[in-house]
DNA sequence: AAGCAAAGTGACGAATCGTCATATTTTGAC
DNA sequence: GTCAAAATATGACGATTCGTCACTTTGCTT
């Protein structure tokens, strides 16, 4: 049922990209992973998401059925990897972001503002993690995946715990008597899932349809971060250019590549 | 590739659960439509949600394959059908909740009541509205279904417009330039959406492990109201207290029936 | 009652999943 | 270098599941 682990069962560091392994075995079986998830995203991206097919990425990469499926112990868990692999390189742009210079709020902003990029970098990854949400997803994959799925969600949550910890200490931000980071943490983190769900799948007539994505998420984060008293509030501070800011200053590349495959 | 409808084509009425039918033959047909929901439901919540086959749905039911699917275009369009149901019933309990009496915020707050006290009473039904979102499923529903789906989210969302009208001209909400009533329903709808999703799945040890879903749901929404302005501001009034008044008032049948159910 | 359109039936083919007995490669000891 | 044991890879195969279609039945109209 569950998948076999060629990693020690040391727990918890399986998941980090670049990492030393225990030999080059371990090396050679992690790096053949990632290359089958390349596989997969873009066997996914040309035939959709459900032309995605565990016979397709057998017939497309060079090993056989038995070799990929011990590396994901049902399609299912092949999408939980690919979930995985969007986190991984959340972090990653969260981590690029943490290094925007400025206040406090304007760097959680930061935060929101790589969410999105990622989004609209890989809105096929970006679409794997709602679909891991799914039950049918999480019935069906092996519970090391899951685990390794909910250890990243903690980290990505205390990337953001820095930055309300910094608003504390700069006086930028009070934590109220009963309410700790994970509750604004969590305010955080559901406002940003839900607006970008919404807003992924709606590129077309809906409610949102005539909302710019952009404008609307930086609309809602001020709203939660207004109402969390962290100042400068959007009344006293433009944002807007600030969102500007960030992508200049921290996400250029992303942005040029990102109009490079528009265009 | 689209199911067949055996109404009329007249557009934007089939979704309403009581309505009048051209003869009995339509009649019939929805009532079945309307069984052979309640017999998925029941097959999902008895055997998961990957435990849903239509051959399953062909046995349970009296009926032949080909007659199922007649009704639902594939098991995605089955899937959707489920959300449709999920919103229709979502609507009937927003509108129960708008007979709450109080101030334009406090009526809102019974809304969010509703949304929540639904994904409690019908996880199952909630969770098809998750699922619904997915890629997979949209690329295999049937256009008709996609559309009756939008429609309610529409409707969904004009329960919200009345109060945040109500609001504005109660004078306990201004609407900031350049904003309209979408940008408010969407951020309400976003996070609503987001922190039920999350909380959902999240029984068990995750971020939000610890964190009381009822207190958490509660808390965001203030965040967010209070972001908007909307007053009394949550520092100025006990919504707390609102939120159990509008249980004891509102949804004390519905209360009851779930804590029959989980006793 | 006859005729006809609409709906129902379930056997069937195609596609997909996941397993397992066997073949191959790697490892480590001498 | 050699050889046995352990680890890994292979792909044919059985089991589900999906969705279709040629044919039957129902029920409405005249």
């Amino acid at each position: 049922m569950n998948i076999k682990l060629h990693f020690g069962k040391g727990g918890g560091s399986e998941h980090c990209l670049l990492k030393k392994f225990k030999n080059k075995r371990e090396q050679a079986f992690a790096e053949r992973e990632q290359e089958l998830l390349v596989l997969a995203e873009k066997i996914m991206a040309k035939e959709g998401f459900s032309g995605l097919t565990m016979d397709k990425l057998v017939v497309a990469c060079d090993y056989s059925k038995g070799t990929v499926y011990n590396h994901f112990s049902s399609k299912e868990d092949l999408l939980c990897a690919l979930c995985v692999k969007s986190m991984e390189m959340e972090i990653a742009l969260f981590d690029k972001g943490l290094a925007f210079q400025g206040r406090s709020r304007e760097r959680l902003l930061a935060i929101y503002y790589a969410y999105r990029l990622h989004a609209l970098m890989h809105p096929t990854l970006f679409y794997c993690v709602l679909t891991a949400k799914t039950p049918a997803v999480k019935e069906k994959a092996s519970e090391a995946r899951l685990t390794q799925q909910a250890e990243l969600e903690l980290q990505l949550s205390h990337v953001c715990d820095q930055l309300f910890e910094q608003g504390i200490q700069d006086g930028d931000l009070k934590l109220p008597a009963g309410i700790t980071y994970s509750h604004l943490s969590f305010a955080a983190w559901a406002l940003a899932f839900g607006s970008n769900a919404l807003l992924q799948g709606a590129s077309e007539a809906t409610l949102v349809s005539r909302i710019n994505a952009q404008e609307a998420l930086l609309f809602n984060v001020n709203l939660v971060l207004d109402g969390m008293h962290w100042t400068p509030l959007s009344q006293d501070w433009d944002y807007r250019a600030c969102w500007q800011r960030i992508g200049k200053k921290i996400f250029s590349t992303e942005l040029s590549t990102l109009e490079q495959a528009s265009a």
